[in-house]
DNA sequence: GCTTGCGCTGAACGTCTGTTCAGATACGTT
DNA sequence: AACGTATCTGAACAGACGTTCAGCGCAAGC
């Protein structure tokens, strides 16, 4: 036997990269291996290597996809001049978006410590570009005395850690909406730092 | 050659033990071998049989310790009847007994999805204990007014998050003391959650 | 309709995995 | 001083790992 009939490469490795992602996010990058992989897109092992050079190759690619989109897509928002009203449209912008593709965010929030060092660095620099949006919101709001935080670096990653926590228990099936869950949050946000 | 000069249960075992969290803590428990854990303890590794019956129980087991410390040291604090003062009070306690020990930490954080689904059940069980307290801290403060929160469970989950979230970034090396940081967090968590 | 080459299979590679065990040795006990 | 047990070494096990590659077949381009 040999290539497969309705094979293309513009279809599986698309197809690769989403279970890769799927399985990434549930088991981790090292307790996953390349036949697993295989397995959940109906190939053989090698057959993934005409996608991707090697397996860090592999999550290294996801992490990048994901942080890109989310730096695009914040970009795309158009926010708010005063501090408090962009303090709201963050809070509801990372919880939307990051509650649309939980697998990715899991695997980005996890797998940071198996990436090559080179990538590690790459991949972080986009993870600062984005908690640097909060932080040049919140500095401002403290700059003109809307907002009374003490620290603003450390106020920074309370926030960002506080909202990123949700995707750990929020599951859509439990009993609250996210519509129910936003307002909560944008509320203890805008209280936490308000003077 | 055989049983090293010096050797005993007694030392070896608690050796094993720090040996594979610091591992299991840095690289994630699926990335770590045995042989890696027994060369940093400098043993061959059939030896850490004598001291473990499996991998899975030498993580098992550390996530066991460190949640019933944890709640150990919870109980035997003294809780203020004032919510609000206890609420301070629960800030402080978890940061000082996270920061304590991150290697312990960042492992029950990662590490839960590694557990055999016995195991899972069991260590989550202590954790919700703990995450209990500080429920039952909001919404005594929700019940006589002191506290404006709109839904204790997801107020307890973020708060929790934004605490825990301390341990991924903070290193005693780092630009403020643990003091300065602990201040910010009394007040970050003491206004989210006011009326 | 023939040819080219992409994308696949199936097998193989060397290495590493968790775990077991016979044999050797130092320690605690007597 | 001699014994027995606790503890270690060193080697072995079967299976899984990431990666490579010769060969085959299908689809697209002429």
């Amino acid at each position: 036997m040999a290539r497969t009939s309705g094979s293309r490469a513009s279809e599986t490795g698309p197809r690769i990269r989403a279970a890769a992602l799927r399985l990434f996010a549930r088991q981790g990058y090292a307790a996953v291996s390349m036949r697993q992989i295989a397995a959940e897109v109906g190939l053989q092992v090698g057959a993934l290597y005409n996608h991707t050079p090697d397996k860090q190759s592999l999550l290294c690619d996801l992490m990048e996809t994901h942080m890109t989109d989310l730096l695009a897509a914040c970009a795309a928002q158009d926010w708010p001049q005063d501090p408090a009203r962009a303090l709201e449209g963050f809070v509801r912008f990372h919880i939307r978006f990051h509650a649309a593709r939980p697998d990715a965010v899991f695997m980005a929030y996890m797998e940071l410590r198996n990436l090559a060092p080179e990538n590690f660095e790459r991949i972080e620099a986009l993870r600062n570009a984005y908690e640097n949006r909060l932080e040049v919101i919140l500095s401002q709001g403290v700059a003109c005395g809307q907002f009374g935080l003490s620290d603003v670096r450390i106020g920074t990653r309370a926030v960002i850690a506080m909202l990123t926590g949700l995707t750990t228990w929020f599951r859509p099936e439990g009993g609250k909406t996210l519509d129910e869950i936003e307002e909560v949050y944008v509320t203890l946000v805008a209280q936490a730092v308000r003077v």
